[in-house]
DNA sequence: TCTGGGGTCCTAGGACCC
DNA sequence: TCTGGGGTCCTAGGACCC
Protein backbone atom coordinates (compact mmCIF):
# COMPACT_ATOMS: atom_id res chain seq x y z
CA UNK A 1 0.00 0.00 0.00
CA UNK A 2 0.56 3.64 -0.64
CA UNK A 3 2.84 6.03 2.49
CA UNK A 4 -0.37 8.14 2.88
CA UNK A 5 -1.62 5.12 4.97
CA UNK A 6 1.76 5.16 7.29
CA UNK A 7 1.21 8.59 7.75
CA UNK A 8 -2.11 8.34 9.47
CA UNK A 9 -0.79 7.94 12.94
CA UNK A 10 -2.66 5.37 15.42
CA UNK A 11 -4.75 6.50 17.89
CA UNK A 12 -4.10 4.06 21.29
CA UNK A 13 -5.27 4.19 24.80
CA UNK A 14 -4.67 2.59 27.77
CA UNK A 15 -7.25 1.86 30.64
CA UNK A 16 -5.59 1.44 33.89
CA UNK A 17 -8.25 1.08 36.85
CA UNK A 18 -6.67 3.29 39.95
CA UNK A 19 -6.07 0.88 43.18
CA UNK A 20 -8.25 -2.00 41.56
CA UNK A 21 -8.12 -4.25 44.23
CA UNK A 22 -8.98 -1.73 46.82
CA UNK A 23 -11.95 -0.66 44.97
CA UNK A 24 -13.24 -4.01 44.69
CA UNK A 25 -12.45 -4.75 48.26
CA UNK A 26 -14.67 -1.16 49.41
CA UNK A 27 -17.67 -2.68 46.72
CA UNK A 28 -17.53 -6.17 48.35
CA UNK A 29 -17.93 -4.80 51.68
CA UNK A 30 -19.24 -1.64 51.66
CA UNK A 31 -19.71 -1.14 55.67
CA UNK A 32 -16.55 -2.36 56.71
CA UNK A 33 -13.83 -1.80 54.07
CA UNK A 34 -16.22 1.19 52.27
CA UNK A 35 -15.36 2.72 54.99
CA UNK A 36 -11.75 2.13 55.69
CA UNK A 37 -9.07 4.55 54.46
CA UNK A 38 -6.22 3.20 55.45
CA UNK A 39 -6.81 0.05 53.55
CA UNK A 40 -4.56 -3.20 52.12
CA UNK A 41 -5.63 -5.71 50.16
CA UNK A 42 -3.92 -8.79 50.24
CA UNK A 43 -2.31 -12.13 52.33
CA UNK A 44 -1.56 -11.72 55.54
CA UNK A 45 1.43 -11.43 57.70
CA UNK A 46 0.97 -14.69 59.18
CA UNK A 47 0.93 -16.23 55.62
CA UNK A 48 3.71 -14.95 54.20
CA UNK A 49 1.44 -12.49 52.50
CA UNK A 50 2.36 -9.07 50.62
CA UNK A 51 0.36 -6.31 49.80
CA UNK A 52 -1.51 -6.71 46.12
CA UNK A 53 -3.04 -3.38 46.25
CA UNK A 54 -2.98 -0.27 48.89
CA UNK A 55 -4.96 2.31 49.32
CA UNK A 56 -4.01 5.88 48.69
CA UNK A 57 -4.56 7.34 51.88
CA UNK A 58 -1.30 4.77 53.15
CA UNK A 59 0.63 5.19 50.80
CA UNK A 60 1.85 8.11 52.29
CA UNK A 61 3.48 6.07 54.78
CA UNK A 62 5.64 4.21 52.28
CA UNK A 63 3.49 1.48 51.88
CA UNK A 64 3.97 -0.18 47.93
CA UNK A 65 1.85 -3.16 46.46
CA UNK A 66 4.14 -6.18 46.50
CA UNK A 67 5.74 -4.97 50.16
CA UNK A 68 4.96 -8.12 52.52
CA UNK A 69 2.21 -7.40 54.54
CA UNK A 70 4.32 -7.62 57.35
CA UNK A 71 6.46 -4.66 57.05
CA UNK A 72 3.43 -2.57 55.59
CA UNK A 73 1.40 -3.13 59.09
CA UNK A 74 5.11 -1.61 60.51
CA UNK A 75 4.84 1.23 58.46
CA UNK A 76 1.16 1.82 58.56
CA UNK A 77 0.25 0.29 61.73
CA UNK A 78 -3.51 1.66 62.05
CA UNK A 79 -4.22 -0.03 58.32
CA UNK A 80 -6.60 -2.81 57.97
CA UNK A 81 -5.74 -6.08 56.08
CA UNK A 82 -8.04 -7.60 53.89
CA UNK A 83 -7.74 -10.29 51.03
CA UNK A 84 -8.65 -9.83 47.36
CA UNK A 85 -12.32 -10.13 46.76
CA UNK A 86 -11.30 -12.24 43.40
CA UNK A 87 -14.72 -12.90 42.45
CA UNK A 88 -16.14 -9.53 42.37
CA UNK A 89 -12.57 -8.27 40.69
CA UNK A 90 -13.15 -10.86 38.00
CA UNK A 91 -16.54 -9.71 37.32
CA UNK A 92 -15.51 -5.94 36.82
CA UNK A 93 -12.55 -6.43 34.65
CA UNK A 94 -14.82 -8.30 32.57
CA UNK A 95 -17.65 -5.89 32.79
CA UNK A 96 -15.06 -3.15 32.30
CA UNK A 97 -14.22 -5.42 28.91
CA UNK A 98 -18.05 -5.48 27.98
CA UNK A 99 -17.74 -1.48 27.73
CA UNK A 100 -14.74 -1.03 25.67
CA UNK A 101 -15.89 -3.43 23.29
CA UNK A 102 -18.61 -1.00 22.68
CA UNK A 103 -16.24 1.85 21.28
CA UNK A 104 -13.76 -0.11 19.50
CA UNK A 105 -13.69 -3.31 17.66
CA UNK A 106 -9.88 -3.73 18.97
CA UNK A 107 -9.24 -4.49 22.66
CA UNK A 108 -6.20 -6.22 24.19
CA UNK A 109 -6.56 -6.86 27.64
CA UNK A 110 -2.68 -6.31 29.52
CA UNK A 111 -3.94 -7.65 32.84
CA UNK A 112 -6.85 -8.20 34.78
CA UNK A 113 -6.70 -4.13 35.42
CA UNK A 114 -5.91 -2.93 32.54
CA UNK A 115 -6.42 -2.59 28.64
CA UNK A 116 -5.82 -1.44 25.57
CA UNK A 117 -7.79 -0.31 22.67
CA UNK A 118 -7.04 0.64 19.15
CA UNK A 119 -9.06 3.28 18.00
CA UNK A 120 -7.09 3.92 15.31
CA UNK A 121 -9.76 3.99 11.88
CA UNK A 122 -12.47 5.23 13.89
CA UNK A 123 -12.39 9.01 13.00
CA UNK A 124 -15.22 8.85 10.71
CA UNK A 125 -17.34 6.77 13.32
CA UNK A 126 -16.48 9.83 15.90
CA UNK A 127 -16.97 12.15 13.76
CA UNK A 128 -13.26 13.44 14.16
CA UNK A 129 -13.60 13.80 18.24
CA UNK A 130 -10.30 14.07 19.82
CA UNK A 131 -8.71 10.77 21.20
CA UNK A 132 -9.28 12.55 24.79
CA UNK A 133 -12.69 13.93 24.63
CA UNK A 134 -13.64 9.75 23.35
CA UNK A 135 -11.33 8.65 26.25
CA UNK A 136 -13.20 10.86 28.88
CA UNK A 137 -16.55 9.41 27.66
CA UNK A 138 -15.19 6.21 27.85
CA UNK A 139 -14.18 6.84 31.22
CA UNK A 140 -17.82 8.18 32.13
CA UNK A 141 -19.68 4.86 31.10
CA UNK A 142 -16.95 2.60 32.69
CA UNK A 143 -17.71 4.31 36.11
CA UNK A 144 -21.83 4.54 35.66
CA UNK A 145 -21.78 0.67 34.23
CA UNK A 146 -19.16 -0.75 36.66
CA UNK A 147 -18.53 2.09 39.40
CA UNK A 148 -14.83 1.16 38.66
CA UNK A 149 -12.91 4.54 38.81
CA UNK A 150 -9.94 4.39 36.07
CA UNK A 151 -7.53 6.17 34.13
CA UNK A 152 -6.91 6.82 30.45
CA UNK A 153 -3.29 7.46 28.85
CA UNK A 154 -3.64 7.86 24.81
CA UNK A 155 -0.77 8.10 21.94
CA UNK A 156 0.54 6.83 18.65
CA UNK A 157 1.84 3.64 20.85
CA UNK A 158 1.29 1.47 23.09
CA UNK A 159 4.41 2.87 25.19
CA UNK A 160 3.24 6.35 25.17
CA UNK A 161 -0.20 5.43 26.04
CA UNK A 162 0.46 3.63 28.94
CA UNK A 163 3.08 6.19 30.67
CA UNK A 164 0.46 9.02 29.64
CA UNK A 165 -1.62 6.63 31.81
CA UNK A 166 0.72 7.12 34.81
CA UNK A 167 0.18 10.87 34.41
CA UNK A 168 -3.62 10.78 33.80
CA UNK A 169 -3.64 8.98 37.00
CA UNK A 170 -5.38 9.38 39.16
CA UNK A 171 -9.15 9.39 37.70
CA UNK A 172 -8.06 11.72 34.65
CA UNK A 173 -7.07 11.70 30.93
CA UNK A 174 -3.93 12.24 28.89
CA UNK A 175 -3.78 11.76 25.81
CA UNK A 176 -0.11 13.04 24.10
CA UNK A 177 -0.52 14.71 20.60
CA UNK A 178 0.72 12.74 17.45
CA UNK A 179 4.57 14.05 16.80
CA UNK A 180 4.99 14.90 20.64
CA UNK A 181 6.77 11.27 21.45
CA UNK A 182 9.92 12.57 21.99
CA UNK A 183 9.18 15.83 23.59
CA UNK A 184 6.84 13.66 25.95
CA UNK A 185 9.37 10.59 26.97
CA UNK A 186 12.01 13.52 27.78
CA UNK A 187 10.28 13.96 31.17
CA UNK A 188 10.90 10.12 32.12
CA UNK A 189 13.82 8.06 33.77
CA UNK A 190 14.57 4.94 32.03
CA UNK A 191 13.33 3.09 34.87
CA UNK A 192 9.64 4.23 34.02
CA UNK A 193 10.00 2.91 30.43
CA UNK A 194 7.85 -0.77 30.60
CA UNK A 195 10.44 -3.11 30.08
CA UNK A 196 13.36 -1.19 32.03
CA UNK A 197 13.32 -3.16 35.27
CA UNK A 198 15.66 -3.73 38.24
CA UNK A 199 18.08 -5.28 36.87
CA UNK A 200 17.97 -3.18 33.51
CA UNK A 201 18.62 -0.24 35.28
CA UNK A 202 21.42 -0.94 37.30
CA UNK A 203 23.30 -1.24 33.87
CA UNK A 204 21.97 1.73 32.64
CA UNK A 205 23.45 3.12 35.94
CA UNK A 206 26.77 1.83 36.03
CA UNK A 207 26.94 3.54 32.56
CA UNK A 208 25.45 7.05 33.28
CA UNK A 209 22.27 6.45 32.15
CA UNK A 210 19.67 7.69 34.91
CA UNK A 211 17.01 9.61 32.49
CA UNK A 212 15.54 9.55 29.09
CA UNK A 213 17.66 12.49 28.29
CA UNK A 214 20.70 10.79 29.42
CA UNK A 215 20.05 7.82 26.98
CA UNK A 216 19.06 10.28 24.24
CA UNK A 217 22.81 12.00 24.09
CA UNK A 218 23.87 8.51 22.76
CA UNK A 219 24.14 7.73 19.30
CA UNK A 220 22.91 4.20 18.79
CA UNK A 221 26.34 2.56 17.84
CA UNK A 222 27.56 3.72 21.04
CA UNK A 223 24.79 1.89 22.72
CA UNK A 224 25.06 -0.81 21.05
CA UNK A 225 28.83 -0.90 21.99
CA UNK A 226 27.86 -0.94 25.65
CA UNK A 227 24.82 -2.90 25.42
CA UNK A 228 24.68 -5.23 22.89
CA UNK A 229 22.69 -4.42 19.38
CA UNK A 230 19.08 -5.76 20.29
CA UNK A 231 19.04 -4.40 23.66
CA UNK A 232 20.75 -0.91 22.58
CA UNK A 233 18.18 -0.76 19.50
CA UNK A 234 15.23 -1.60 21.88
CA UNK A 235 16.47 1.61 24.30
CA UNK A 236 17.31 3.40 21.63
CA UNK A 237 13.49 3.31 19.86
CA UNK A 238 11.73 3.47 23.54
CA UNK A 239 13.25 6.65 24.16
CA UNK A 240 12.37 8.04 21.23
CA UNK A 241 8.35 7.18 22.11
CA UNK A 242 8.87 4.72 19.13
CA UNK A 243 7.14 0.93 19.63
CA UNK A 244 5.93 -0.83 17.05
CA UNK A 245 3.78 -3.41 19.03
CA UNK A 246 -0.02 -3.85 18.33
CA UNK A 247 -3.03 -3.68 20.07
CA UNK A 248 -3.74 -7.40 19.61
CA UNK A 249 -7.68 -8.24 19.95
CA UNK A 250 -8.01 -11.95 20.21
CA UNK A 251 -4.91 -13.05 22.21
CA UNK A 252 -4.80 -16.92 23.53
CA UNK A 253 -3.69 -17.31 26.66
CA UNK A 254 -0.34 -19.35 26.14
CA UNK A 255 0.06 -20.71 29.39
CA UNK A 256 -1.90 -21.25 32.56
CA UNK A 257 -0.73 -21.51 36.18
CA UNK A 258 -1.76 -22.71 39.69
CA UNK A 259 0.91 -22.34 42.30
CA UNK A 260 0.92 -21.88 46.65
CA UNK A 261 2.88 -20.87 49.20
CA UNK A 262 2.65 -22.21 52.23
CA UNK A 263 2.57 -20.57 55.54
CA UNK A 264 5.49 -23.00 56.75
CA UNK A 265 7.93 -25.14 54.64
CA UNK A 266 6.97 -28.55 54.01
CA UNK A 267 9.66 -31.53 54.73
CA UNK A 268 7.77 -34.62 54.43
CA UNK A 269 6.81 -35.97 50.21
CA UNK A 270 3.78 -36.99 51.40
CA UNK A 271 2.11 -33.68 51.90
CA UNK A 272 3.78 -32.45 49.37
CA UNK A 273 2.11 -34.87 46.59
CA UNK A 274 -1.18 -34.23 48.40
CA UNK A 275 -0.58 -30.61 47.41
CA UNK A 276 0.55 -31.33 44.16
CA UNK A 277 -2.83 -32.96 43.61
CA UNK A 278 -4.60 -30.32 44.49
CA UNK A 279 -3.37 -28.03 42.59
CA UNK A 280 -3.20 -30.66 39.33
CA UNK A 281 -7.10 -30.56 39.73
CA UNK A 282 -7.28 -26.95 40.47
CA UNK A 283 -5.73 -26.84 36.82
CA UNK A 284 -7.65 -29.64 35.09
CA UNK A 285 -10.95 -28.24 35.81
CA UNK A 286 -9.45 -24.66 35.09
CA UNK A 287 -8.08 -26.10 31.58
CA UNK A 288 -11.29 -27.79 30.66
CA UNK A 289 -13.73 -24.91 31.63
CA UNK A 290 -11.75 -23.65 28.35
CA UNK A 291 -11.47 -26.14 26.59
CA UNK A 292 -7.97 -26.31 26.28
CA UNK A 293 -5.67 -29.36 26.25
CA UNK A 294 -1.36 -28.58 27.41
CA UNK A 295 0.73 -30.56 25.69
CA UNK A 296 3.55 -29.38 28.34
CA UNK A 297 3.41 -29.34 32.26
CA UNK A 298 5.82 -27.93 34.27
CA UNK A 299 6.36 -28.38 37.78
CA UNK A 300 7.84 -25.24 39.78
CA UNK A 301 8.92 -25.72 43.43
CA UNK A 302 10.88 -22.83 45.82
CA UNK A 303 13.03 -23.97 47.94
CA UNK A 304 13.28 -22.79 51.71
CA UNK A 305 16.08 -20.97 50.75
CA UNK A 306 13.98 -18.87 47.93
CA UNK A 307 15.83 -20.95 45.20
CA UNK A 308 12.93 -21.16 42.70
CA UNK A 309 13.52 -24.32 40.13
CA UNK A 310 11.09 -25.53 37.81
CA UNK A 311 10.71 -29.16 35.62
CA UNK A 312 8.80 -29.34 32.43
CA UNK A 313 7.68 -32.42 30.09
CA UNK A 314 6.30 -32.41 27.11
CA UNK A 315 4.31 -35.22 25.71
CA UNK A 316 3.11 -35.69 22.06
CA UNK A 317 -0.48 -34.69 22.71
CA UNK A 318 -2.34 -32.42 25.07
CA UNK A 319 -3.84 -33.67 28.23
CA UNK A 320 -6.35 -32.46 30.05
CA UNK A 321 -7.55 -34.75 32.59
CA UNK A 322 -6.72 -34.81 36.57
CA UNK A 323 -5.24 -38.12 36.21
CA UNK A 324 -2.98 -37.23 33.25
CA UNK A 325 -1.35 -33.87 34.46
CA UNK A 326 -1.24 -35.73 38.19
CA UNK A 327 0.73 -38.15 36.43
CA UNK A 328 3.36 -36.11 34.64
CA UNK A 329 3.37 -33.76 37.49
CA UNK A 330 4.36 -36.48 40.28
CA UNK A 331 7.09 -37.40 37.84
CA UNK A 332 8.21 -34.18 37.84
CA UNK A 333 8.58 -33.64 41.28
CA UNK A 334 10.29 -36.57 42.31
CA UNK A 335 12.77 -34.99 39.39
CA UNK A 336 13.39 -32.21 40.80
CA UNK A 337 13.45 -33.51 44.13
CA UNK A 338 16.24 -35.80 43.08
CA UNK A 339 18.07 -33.03 42.02
CA UNK A 340 17.92 -30.77 45.54
CA UNK A 341 16.21 -31.91 48.58
CA UNK A 342 14.95 -28.74 50.71
CA UNK A 343 12.02 -27.71 53.25
CA UNK A 344 9.49 -26.21 50.34
CA UNK A 345 8.03 -23.17 50.29
CA UNK A 346 6.35 -22.91 47.01
CA UNK A 347 5.01 -25.23 44.81
CA UNK A 348 3.69 -24.41 41.30
CA UNK A 349 1.93 -26.69 38.48
CA UNK A 350 1.56 -24.91 34.86
CA UNK A 351 0.41 -26.09 31.47
CA UNK A 352 1.48 -24.53 28.12
CA UNK A 353 1.82 -25.47 24.64
CA UNK A 354 -1.84 -26.02 24.37
CA UNK A 355 -3.16 -27.85 21.50
CA UNK A 356 -4.96 -25.58 18.81
CA UNK A 357 -6.99 -28.62 16.83
CA UNK A 358 -8.92 -30.95 18.12
CA UNK A 359 -6.52 -34.13 19.69
CA UNK A 360 -5.75 -36.00 16.13
CA UNK A 361 -6.04 -39.84 15.92
CA UNK A 362 -2.94 -41.58 18.82
CA UNK A 363 -0.24 -43.40 17.24
CA UNK A 364 -0.04 -47.29 18.45
CA UNK A 365 2.61 -45.91 20.61
CA UNK A 366 0.85 -43.75 22.40
CA UNK A 367 -2.35 -45.73 22.61
CA UNK A 368 0.11 -48.38 24.50
CA UNK A 369 1.63 -45.20 27.27
CA UNK A 370 -2.14 -45.05 28.07
CA UNK A 371 -1.08 -41.12 29.82
CA UNK A 372 -4.99 -40.24 28.94
CA UNK A 373 -7.37 -42.89 27.83
CA UNK A 374 -11.11 -42.32 27.07
CA UNK A 375 -11.99 -43.23 30.28
CA UNK A 376 -10.41 -40.73 31.78
CA UNK A 377 -11.82 -38.05 29.74
CA UNK A 378 -15.00 -39.25 30.23
CA UNK A 379 -14.44 -39.47 34.11
CA UNK A 380 -12.84 -36.07 33.97
CA UNK A 381 -16.40 -34.32 32.03
CA UNK A 382 -18.62 -36.34 34.23
CA UNK A 383 -16.31 -34.76 37.17
CA UNK A 384 -16.90 -31.46 35.93
CA UNK A 385 -20.73 -31.77 35.20
CA UNK A 386 -21.44 -32.90 39.23
CA UNK A 387 -18.79 -30.24 40.27
CA UNK A 388 -20.92 -27.44 38.21
CA UNK A 389 -24.37 -28.52 40.00
CA UNK A 390 -23.36 -29.50 43.30
CA UNK A 391 -20.11 -27.51 44.37
CA UNK A 392 -16.08 -27.54 43.62
CA UNK A 393 -15.89 -29.77 46.23
CA UNK A 394 -18.83 -32.56 45.02
CA UNK A 395 -15.78 -34.61 43.88
CA UNK A 396 -12.85 -35.10 44.81
CA UNK A 397 -9.77 -37.87 44.94
CA UNK A 398 -10.25 -39.41 48.28
CA UNK A 399 -6.57 -37.66 49.28
CA UNK A 400 -7.85 -34.45 48.84
CA UNK A 401 -10.52 -35.40 50.99
CA UNK A 402 -8.65 -36.73 54.08
CA UNK A 403 -7.14 -33.59 54.06
CA UNK A 404 -9.73 -31.34 53.86
CA UNK A 405 -11.59 -33.69 56.63
CA UNK A 406 -9.64 -32.44 60.14
CA UNK A 407 -10.93 -28.59 59.53
CA UNK A 408 -15.04 -29.90 59.26
C1' DT B 1 12.13 -6.27 55.29
C1' DC B 2 11.93 -11.40 54.13
C1' DT B 3 9.91 -11.74 49.98
C1' DG B 4 2.06 -13.66 46.36
C1' DG B 5 -0.07 -15.36 42.34
C1' DG B 6 -1.02 -14.77 37.80
C1' DG B 7 1.09 -14.05 33.54
C1' DT B 8 4.60 -12.69 29.10
C1' DC B 9 8.82 -12.93 26.66
C1' DC B 10 13.79 -13.94 25.95
C1' DT B 11 18.11 -16.63 25.97
C1' DA B 12 21.27 -20.34 25.86
C1' DG B 13 22.47 -24.92 25.24
C1' DG B 14 21.60 -29.72 23.85
C1' DA B 15 19.22 -33.13 20.95
C1' DC B 16 18.06 -34.28 16.62
C1' DC B 17 17.62 -33.95 11.68
C1' DC B 18 19.01 -33.10 6.93
C1' DT C 1 43.70 -32.04 14.11
C1' DC C 2 40.23 -27.55 13.97
C1' DT C 3 34.61 -28.44 14.17
C1' DG C 4 30.13 -27.77 9.17
C1' DG C 5 26.07 -25.73 9.30
C1' DG C 6 21.43 -24.53 9.75
C1' DG C 7 16.67 -25.29 11.51
C1' DT C 8 13.51 -26.83 14.99
C1' DC C 9 12.14 -28.50 19.29
C1' DC C 10 12.74 -28.84 24.10
C1' DT C 11 14.32 -27.53 28.85
C1' DA C 12 15.81 -24.40 32.52
C1' DG C 13 16.30 -20.14 34.16
C1' DG C 14 15.59 -15.33 34.49
C1' DA C 15 13.80 -10.49 33.70
C1' DC C 16 9.80 -8.20 33.79
C1' DC C 17 4.73 -6.77 34.41
C1' DC C 18 0.45 -5.98 37.45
Amino acid sequence: MGTDHQATSRRILLLDCDQFFVQCARLDDPEGAGKEPLLLVGGTSDARGVVTSASYETRVFGVRSGMPTAQAVRLCPRARVVPVPRELCVEKSHAIREVLDRYSPVVEPASIDEAYVDLSGTEALYHGEPLSVTAARIQDTVARETEIGVSIGGGTTKLIAKLAATRAKPGGVHVVAAGMEHDFMCAFRLEDIPGVGPVFADRLRTLGLITVLDACRHDLNTLERWLGSERAGWLFDRVRGRDAATVHHNRVARSVSREETFARDITDIETLETELLALAVRLGSDLRANGMRARTITVKIRDADFTTRSSAQTVPDGVGTDRAIWAIARFLLDRLRERRRMPTRLLGIAASHFDEEPARQMTLFEEAVQLESERDIRLAQATDQARKRFGPHAIEPARLLQRRSPKR
